[in-house]
DNA sequence: CTAGGGTTAG
């Protein structure tokens, strides 16, 4: 034997470095266990460490199977398996892979202790975070701080702050991230004050201090508070952009979304990306600014930005929520990359633009093409169905749904089917739907049968709905209006007065209809009923 | 190695 025997041969090594799904690495492993390699615990763990990184979620138990199987893995192999259940969303599986190693030869490193603390902190395992804490301390191991930030984390993660603090202010070493694994953990919570105050007294802060303050105080509902923040970033990266942007976003601020953006254009080195795009996207949608989106839409052409992903349904939704189907439907055909997403936001597009038809080709497309719809997919065709009163090709759909794709319905679901039956006066076979989902839900679906009912001119189904609807809730006006105008068009005046009377008698008023106007830059509301005011 | 952007379609 040479020299070189325990080196392994280079192909097998970089077809597992280049491997990206669990397939490949699948081959790999035959390939090392059938010439024998698996037994070189460098290749073995080479396999393991490449398994381990993958992003595929399933990879990590396989890279834990594996490591099982080696006869006498080293320190590395299992932290790898660690770090990767840390990250995983499995994370307690961590702790198995630890103690295995606690059981075993080699005894855990910093490294061990900082991706099993990571996992502690990830399910806020704070029992076993102090385990683990106190087993460092007994250990032979230096200190060090990565482990000491990961714990101040896990405390700060599972609510026992004054742990979190001690452990900080004992610490010989300090840096930025440590007093960050606390602030963060306080923003998590949801607790700005504390937050702020630590943020306050902090030695030492980095882009990323600013930047939790800015999304936790947006996270708590504190736009101004972030924005005040945010303003005074001695430096700022495109997190922080996308934090205020995506902040401003999420309460519907949707010209101050526009804003920051052109801000981050005009005074920042920073590019935008692909966050960036998508919520400034989405508030041209929201806003209708079609100029704004074509703005957009021209700025990724420019720089390269490759139409794909959150990008893509973002721009395909800008275009037909900007009445711009035609636009829309460009965009998606041009798309290389399309995904679930872009697929439901073309056919939601198609739907509400009218086009049910398009909506269901689409759909056939997407299905021919082995893309798997979901609920959202379903809310798409189904709405196309009703749009276009396609009742047998909804009842097929809703059917399909759970028997094809194993999506249980949801309330809209049986919203489309519902208001679909009601139009086409199929009111038995809609309330039969019903009758299959919780009575809190159904409120909303019985006040649209009845109203199908009325224009059907159905009474009798509708004192049925109507019964229904003031048993499930006999403080709600709509049930007793329905009815009681359904009784006046057919002249029963007697139970007109009857259910009058019982709205007196449960208290209920209906509320008045509200109607407003913009003249000269004020806006005057007006009800129903109140009479003119002259001032 | 540790802390990090609640991005889209309803």
């Amino acid at each position: 034997m040479s020299a070189c025997s325990s080196t392994p041969p280079v192909p097998i090594l970089s077809f597992t470095e280049r491997a990206k799904s669990l397939s490949e690495i699948q081959q790999a492993h035959a390939f090392m266990l059938k010439t024998g390699l698996f037994h070189d615990t460098f290749s073995a763990s080479k396999l393991v460490a490449f398994a381990a990184t993958n992003p595929e979620p399933k990879t990590v138990s396989y890279a834990h199977s594996i490591l099982n199987r080696i006869e006498s893995p080293n320190g590395f192999t299992h932290n790898s398996v660690i770090r990767a259940y840390a990250n995983s969303s499995t994370p307690e599986i961590a702790l198995t892979v630890f103690r295995d190693m606690l059981l075993g030869p080699v005894f855990p490193d910093k490294y061990s202790f900082t991706f099993v603390l990571k996992a502690c902190g990830a399910f806020c395992g704070f029992e076993e975070g102090r385990q683990i804490h106190g087993l460092f301390m007994k250990s032979d191991l230096v200190t060090d701080v990565f482990v000491e930030n990961t714990l101040v984390n896990v405390y700060g993660r599972s609510g026992y702050f004054e742990i979190a603090r001690k452990v900080l202010d004992r610490m010989p070493v300090r840096d930025a991230v440590s007093w960050n694994s606390l602030l963060s953990a306080y923003l998590e919570k949801g607790l700005v004050e504390e937050a702020r105050a630590l943020f306050d007294e902090m030695e030492e802060r980095n882009v990323e201090s600013w930047n939790f303050m800015v999304s936790g105080y947006a996270a708590a509902g504190l736009v101004k508070e972030a924005r005040e923040v945010f303003d005074s970033m001695p430096v700022k990266d495109v997190v922080s952009w996308n934090a205020m942007v995506t902040a401003y976003a999420h309460v519907g601020c949707y010209n101050e979304v526009l804003e920051v953006f052109n801000m981050m254009l005009d005074d920042s080195a920073e590019k935008p990306d692909g966050f960036t795009l998508v919520n400034v996207l989405s508030a041209c949608a929201s806003l209708g600014s079609l100029s704004q989106g074509e703005w957009v839409h021209v700025y990724i052409d420019k720089h390269g930005i490759e139409i794909e992903g959150f990008v893509a349904t973002a721009l395909v939704d800008m275009y037909s929520k900007c009445g711009k189907i035609d636009k829309a439907l460009e965009v998606f055909r041009a798309t290389s990359k399309r995904d679930v997403s872009t697929w439901n936001s073309i056919i939601s597009g198609l739907s509400v633009h009218g086009l049910g038809k398009d909506a269901l080709e689409i759909f056939s497309e997407m299905v021919y093409e082995g893309f798997k719809p979901n609920g959202i997919t379903f809310i798409g065709v189904l709405s196309a169905c009703n749009h276009v009163g396609l009742l047998d090709q909804a009842r097929k759909l809703f059917e399909m749904m759970n028997s094809v794709y194993g999506i249980e319905p949801t309330i809209e679901h049986y919203g489309c089917m519902v208001d679909l039956l009601g139009r086409m006066g199929k009111i038995e076979e809609a309330e039969e739907l019903v009758n299959e989902i919780p009575a809190d839900e159904a409120l909303i679906l019985l006040e649209s049968l009845l109203g199908a009912c009325k224009r059907f001119g159905k009474l009798e189904q509708a004192e049925r709905i109507a019964n229904r609807l003031l048993e499930l809730n006999p403080r709600e006006s709509s049930g007793y209006v329905q009815m009681s105008n359904l009784y006046a068009s057919d002249g029963r005046w007697d139970e007109v007065m009857d259910m009058r009377r019982k709205m007196r008698a449960e208290r209920v008023n209906k509320k008045p209809g509200c109607s407003m106007i913009e003249v000269d830059g004020v806006v005057h509301e007006f009800l129903a009923g109140e009479g003119l005011r002259i001032e």
